[in-house]
DNA sequence: TAATAATTACTCT
DNA sequence: AGAGTAATTATTA
């Protein structure tokens, strides 16, 4: 079985697409953004499922994706994705913090590098990653999309 | 091996 | 208090 694609239109916010290994598994993601439909579209059921429950978190819906297995690599990062794992809902780390649950501390940069590298959002929750003061950075998309998704989950910044 | 990165903490106005 | 500079860690070319 081939990698697979999926689409999930977000009202207000646009298309995101989901990247299923041959296990079912998500190893890439990409976050909802105004973008036209490329025609590929979810084949399976567990990816519609997958594409409404995305559609539900993206609309304010409390939803979490804990049963959503992930394609953590093993090293730094995946020690980095398994402390983002349980920061709950409604919290927010510093990239520093983050980096110290890890178990490394004062590797804060290196977070950083890997939050702007990963491409899991929103399972892995890495808006919820922020500086030590203040918003932090959201590459491309701006620190405006990150507010939005931190309001989504009722967090005050 | 050198450069880079979505940071952090300290120092000097 | 505010702005600027150096420092520290892991990854990538």
């Amino acid at each position: 079985m081939k990698p697979t694609l999926v689409q999930y239109a977000a009202p207000g916010w646009g298309v995101g697409e989901v990247w299923l290994d041959e296990d079912g598994r998500v190893f890439h993601s990409e976050l909802p953004r105004p973008r036209p439909l490329s025609g590929l579209r979810a084949g399976s059921e567990p990816a519609q499922t997958l594409a409404g429950r995305l559609q539900a978190f993206f609309a304010g819906v409390a939803v979490s994706f804990h049963d959503v297995p992930l394609a953590i690599p093993d090293g730094f990062y995946g020690d980095c994705a398994r402390a983002l794992l349980t920061v709950p809902r409604g919290e927010v780390v510093t990239y520093g913090e983050l980096a110290a649950l890890a178990g490394y501390p004062g590797a804060a940069r290196a977070a950083g590098t890997f939050c702007a590298r990963c491409d899991l959002a929103p399972f892995l929750p890495v808006h919820r990653v922020v500086s030590a003061s203040g918003l932090g950075s959201w590459g491309d998309l701006g620190v405006e999309y990150k507010r939005r998704l931190l309001e989504l989950e009722d967090v005050a910044f």
